[in-house]
DNA sequence: AGCACGCCGACT
DNA sequence: GTCGGCGTGCTC
């Protein structure tokens, strides 16, 4: 028996470009707790700094024999990743363009590292208030000196002396000061900062566990033939397609049940939590105790408590959001991606993972059986069930047999040029008014991209920039100021055009003016806007609901939240009021993220027993993807977009792995973008390979960062990842573009 | 990145 | 003499 002594190391410290594992000595009295999975504390560098690592394995000899220096200190008695999880973190190192510690840190629970320096306390779920320190006359007095030197602090003092006890995040974001205001206010014992707590674990269905729900003959063949592919001794991917209403969820619980049964465990990923509180009420109905539910808005407490439960073998079913497809489940034998084809599955930040690809991974390891489910689905998946990649299973029938809403599509060009200046037209109007007349309800959709209050100048068409971003400000009736949303700087608005002295007016079709449009269309009828603000007021998204479903208010506006999962028999008609402004936006996806857009908003209509009714409005009636979503045709959408693609070389004929640049210097950042190109053109001999840019992103400046990109389309295979790889330590290394940094990403989604 | 080493000019 | 400017190079 060998007697380790060098263990093969992940450090914290050390940067993508040096990033691979480092061999340390194991001294004599740590050599029986330094096992894979454990994290230590290392020198590292020239300077022996100090820094965290995790042991990925142990050996008895190493390459670098005579510079090991020893590990320090070992930081847990039991080790925190399976085996399996640290070849996760390393598969996703390779495949992600990250750090293994990155990795590692997305993989556990950010309780761990809390947990970890001790004295922090992480059992509670707390929110920062903030309250006078002074009298409130003081307060006043000294906000007034400030007015001129310090005006955010000024703003800040005000607000505290008519509000009292507030949420810090609140104060900011209503006064539009930074938290560097606020930590001088503290700073100078004006103002008191205290940590609340708020509730802990979100409430469990304790009663009855209701009987599983029926199925009718589609739902159960499907079931069937999804159940036998998981009984399998090598189970293969599937795609559920189902339309809006079709009843997945009911198969996904009889198919949980029975992995349940069979001993095994199951992991439902749905698209965000907030969004989906029926479901989760749903399942707890049936799987009672057994189920924990994992997503972000849980404090750090709340999910380290469950990712507990799900470790220990108590929680069979956990249901959550991209993150949760990291729950250390033991046993695993199904997982579920509801709604597949949405965004947030995909990270925006490193890694950039995408959850299916890590459910991929996941069920390869421990045979386990993973079912996408969608209406919709992206093209990626649709073309691997169609090319038998993955077994395909659809539910065609919408729940009691209800019928499609007839939808009709609006030219608004058209209206226009009849006089109709305002953002309803006249076929909408009408509809409207017929659902106010029969006490019926209806929900106005608007894009979210444009969907903003900008203002304007009368006179010289003045709008407000962004100081650090290339975008206009865009108006928060809330706080009163014009916000950046890329940034959070704010302003407030000035009385007149800063430029000209001309008046300035309100434009764009926000939520709020489209609420405005309504209320001099129908004064008498109530009118609720769903939007951030909205919530924020509310609480939640539910209590929004609810109030729209009990007071059974007529007429309801709002942005993406509309378009999921609410089921109101009473609502009958569908406006969509700008159906273009996803269409055209560069991105090779626009297409397919309108059509599912559209497609899921008009599928709310018409859910009880009378016919539903949708209306399209669009400045291009002819779009081919604005007709199919009105027929819900995702076939002849599919049929249509895949050519398209297959010109294009992108998904699924090609994976887009895009490199960007960015950097203070504009400059700077085009020519390391130009260089990165010819970098590529240098070493890519490939014929199918096509090379991209540079281009600027769509918003090129955020932050008072310029941002390039150029974009691969490739199959992403080892070669060409290592290639990129190698791109990303020369350039982030080399002194040349020492104000540039870029990042790698496979498959973007805002490419 | 982050830190030490080293090589040069300014200064108590 | 030596303090500190930053250019260079390395991380088991």
């Amino acid at each position: 028996m060998f007697k380790p002594k060098v263990a093969k190391i992940a450090v914290s410290a050390a940067t993508y470009w040096l990033d691979k594992p480092y061999d340390y000595l194991i001294p004599e009295n740590l050599s029986a707790d330094v096992k894979a999975g454990v994290r230590v504390t290392v020198p590292f560098s020239r300077g022996n700094r100090r820094s965290e690592g995790i042991v990925l394995g142990v050996s008895d000899h190493s390459d670098y024999e005579s510079q090991l220096k020893p590990i320090e200190a070992v930081l847990d008695s039991e080790p925190v990743l399976s085996i399996e999880q640290l070849q996760l973190a390393l598969w996703m190192h390779d495949r992600f363009f990250c750090t293994v510690y990155d990795a590692i840190k997305t993989i556990l629970p950010a309780g761990f590292w809390f947990k970890a320096d001790g004295a922090r306390k992480v059992k509670d779920k707390t929110v920062e208030m903030i309250e006078l320190a002074v009298d409130a006359e003081d307060a006043y007095l000294i906000s007034q000196n400030k007015r001129r030197k310090a005006p955010q602090q000024a703003s800040l003092l005000e607000l505290l002396c008519s509000t009292g006890r507030v949420l810090a995040v609140e104060a900011l974001h209503f006064t539009g000061a930074s938290r560097q205001s606020l930590k001088a206010l503290i700073n100078a014992e004006l103002v008191r900062s205290e940590q609340e707590e708020t509730f802990r674990r979100p409430e469990v269905f304790s009663g009855k566990l209701k009987p599983l729900p029926e199925l009718n003959a589609e739902q159960q063949s499907a079931f069937e033939g999804i159940n036998e592919l998981m009984t399998g001794n090598k189970p293969e991917a599937a795609l559920l397609f189902g339309v809006t209403g079709s009843g997945k969820t009911a198969v996904y619980v009889h198919l949980i049940s029975n992995a349940i049964v069979k001993g095994k465990t199951a992991l439902l990923l749905v698209p965000e939590i907030a969004l989906t509180p029926q479901m989760i009420s749903t399942f707890s109905g049936y799987f009672g105790d057994e189920i924990a539910v994992l997503h972000s808005s849980l404090s750090v407490g709340e999910r380290y408590d469950e990712w507990k439960r799900v470790k220990n073998g108590a929680a069979k079913l956990v249901i959550g959001t991209r993150s949760a497809i990291f729950a250390p489940n033991e046993n695993l034998g199904l997982i579920i991606i509801d709604e597949e084809q949405e965004d947030s599955y995909k990270s925006e930040n490193s890694p950039r993972y995408h959850a299916r690809d890590i459910a991929k991974y996941r069920c390869a390891k421990s045979n386990a059986l993973l079912l996408l489910g969608s209406a919709t689905p992206e093209l990626e998946t649709r073309y691997c069930a169609q090319t038998g990649k993955y077994n395909f299973f659809s539910l065609s029938k919408r729940y009691n047999e209800l019928k499609l809403p007839e939808v009709s599509i609006v030219d608004m060009k058209r209206e226009i040029r009849n006089g109709n200046a305002g953002n309803i037209s006249t076929k909408l109007q009408d509809e409207l008014a017929e659902n106010i007349k029969n006490g019926e309800q209806s929900i106005l959709f608007l894009n979210r991209r444009g969907a903003n209050k900008l203002i304007s100048c009368g006179d010289c068409g003045y709008v407000y920039k962004c100081p650090n971003c290339s975008v206009s400000l865009t108006y928060h009736s809330s706080n009163g100021r014009l916000m950046c949303h890329y940034c959070g700087y704010s302003r407030r608005v000035d009385g007149k055009c800063p430029d000209c002295g001309g008046i300035l007016t309100y434009i764009g079709a926000g939520t709020q003016l489209i609420e405005e449009e309504i209320h001099q269309l129908f004064p008498e009828a109530d009118v609720l806007r769903m939007d951030i603000d909205t919530v924020k007021a509310a609480g939640t998204h539910e209590a929004l609901l609810e109030k729209f479903e009990k007071e059974k208010i007529p007429i309801m506006i709002g942005t993406q939240m509309v378009t999921k999962g609410l089921n109101f028999e009473n609502v009958t008609l569908i406006g969509v009021i700008s159906a273009d402004q996803s269409l055209y936006c560069g991105d090779y996806r626009s297409g397919e993220r309108t059509f599912s857009l559209i497609t899921q908003v008009v599928g709310r209509s018409g859910r009880g027993k009378k016919q539903g009714r949708a209306v399209i409005q669009t400045f291009t009636p002819d779009n081919e993807i604005i007709k199919q979503a009105a027929k819900q045709d995702y076939d002849s959408f599919y049929c249509s977009e895949l050519e398209l693609r297959r010109l294009q070389l992108t998904p699924p004929f090609a994976d887009i792995i895009s490199i960007t640049a960015s950097g203070t210097n504009e400059d700077a950042v085009m020519r390391c973008s130009v260089d990165i190109r010819n970098i590529l053109l240098a070493s890519i001999k490939d014929e199918y390979v096509r090379i991209l840019g540079p281009a600027p992103l769509s918003v090129v400046k955020v932050n008072n960062r310029y941002r390039y990109r150029v974009s691969i389309s490739c199959k992403a295979d080892k070669q060409i990842r290592e290639i990129v790889s190698a791109i990303l330590i020369k350039c982030n290394s080399s002194g040349k573009y020492k104000s540039v940094s870029i990042f790698a990403d496979n498959n973007p989604s805002d490419q």
